[in-house]
DNA sequence: AGAAGGACCAGTGGTCCGTA
DNA sequence: AGAAGGACCAGTGGTCCGTA
């Protein structure tokens, strides 16, 4: 109901349209057109209409393997929704398809709304509740038809999600983001500030994602280095694979630092890791 | 240490020796062709020599492929134990590959040793305790060098197994008989009484293990059908995957009763299942 | 006929790199 | 240069079926 409020404030202002309000429209109430939105945080309320000509730019979906699956279409995992894309796949040399990419993100403050065809980190953390939402879906699913219950994010929720409607929510995006999500999850008050600096510094988004790092490394530091269990102990983060970069610095301070301890200790302690 | 005792034990009278000897011995203390073995349960000690000639019938392994992978080797997953098999793999005319299969098994009571050809039942249980040990040993691997720790018998765990020595160990084989070691598990004393049962009987082994699907369904029905939690909430069975048809006879049996209990209530109730 | 297990295969986790 | 995401790929879970 409220779950699409915060990606919808987020495209305000947006005149290329797009694929994905197709459905969203339907997942919505279906206003046909128009979408009702409310904010989030302490900014305050905001309405947009869409209307009548959605998408901007037409471009083709790529396509490098050539000849393969995607045309027999129709059984699926969780074919829910309407047969969507009639138009979409067969081999004529019809429509052409649309899509388009999504806004790229600013470093925003908490509250903030990104201007311009550009998104907001509140938005960017909305997508990692959606995406929760979409897994409690598929879970309930799974579970009705007695079948495998995914605990995590999987392929299969990203599936559903775009068979859902949302569009805009893709595996390499998320994973690429996950820690920033994770720092805002564990220490909203250290996310927050980090937000303002890099805002105030006028740093791009790389550069706020890259410094998300540090403080995680730091908790993981407090918590005996078991990020693991940091994740699995969150009930909104256990959902979300620990990163493999995020899994690695935490790996590679913990040494060390347990080389440091040992060589304050009694000299030299440790064996290969010494200087 | 007393990991190899059983299927030693289920061993008693080979003549035709399974390579696995090779680098099992390595692994029990490196006695150089001669195990030392001790009983299980209330049967009484057994010693077997197993000396000069090892391996019986050489048959060559398949290769349905043909050409691909393996010849390369070397740094893979978790190498430990010698760089091993050095005749295996190359392309030349020479040694020819031995390799043999574990003998099948019979049903036999608790503490009963199989006689023959065969192996019991106590040493399938026991090789499902020997996956935990390996996963175990995986686990804290990749806790010490900050990798991803599984918490299942995973590909990866069968292959450490099979590097470690343990080549009696495969997939297919583990997961064929899970739910006859679930059983095991939960219910010590139905197990051994469907065991005994079988045996007066004189069923095989296949009859047995179909036969264990039906208890397990009947602790599914009085805990809430959820089978899953039933694995995941014992600190043996945990580690193992919930076969599919388990999971779907439960279901099966979950929606039946389902129904029969609407009907009982108010006639033509739920609907599509009514008969 | 009954059984063990190599090999296969669809779909996964992970992320690169062609794209805009 | 910075960023979004389609597509790829090695290795997975699952089990079939050629084997003995």
């Amino acid at each position: 109901d409220t779950t699409n409020t915060l990606d919808a404030l987020s495209q305000e202002g947006l005149s290329e349209e797009p694929v994905q309000q197709e459905n969203e429209a339907a997942g919505s109430g279906g206003g046909g057109g128009a979408w009702e939105m409310v904010a989030i945080g302490n900014c305050g309320g905001v309405k947009t209409k869409q209307g009548g000509q959605r998408r901007g730019k037409i471009i083709r979906v790529r396509g490098r393997v050539g000849s393969s699956s995607q045309v027999g279409g129709g059984d699926d995992n969780y074919e829910n929704e309407s047969e969507d894309d009639p138009e979409n796949g067969g081999g004529g040399a019809g429509g052409g398809v649309e899509r388009q990419r999504e806004h790229p993100f600013i470093v925003t403050e908490p509250g903030e709304v990104a201007r311009g065809k550009k998104n907001g980190l509140d938005y960017l953390f909305h997508l990692y509740e959606q995406c929760r939402d979409f897994l409690i879906q598929v879970q309930s699913i799974a579970k009705e038809r007695g079948e495998k219950c995914p605990t995590k994010v999987t392929n299969q929720v990203f599936r559903f999600a775009k068979k859902a409607g949302a569009s805009y929510i893709n595996k390499p995006k998320m994973r690429h983001y996950v820690h920033c999500y994770a720092l805002h999850c564990l220490d909203e008050v250290a996310s927050n500030a980090l937000r303002r600096a890099f805002k105030e510094r006028g740093e791009n988004v790389g550069a706020w994602r890259q410094a998300c790092y540090k403080p995680l490394v730091s908790i993981a530091a407090q918590q005996g280095w078991d990020i693991d269990a940091i994740f699995n102990t969150h009930p909104r983060l256990a959902i979300w694979y620990v990163p493999t970069k995020l899994r690695q610095l935490c790996h590679a301070e913990r040494s060390s630092a347990a080389a440091a301890a040992s060589t304050s200790v009694g000299g030299s302690g440790g064996g290969h890791l010494q200087f």
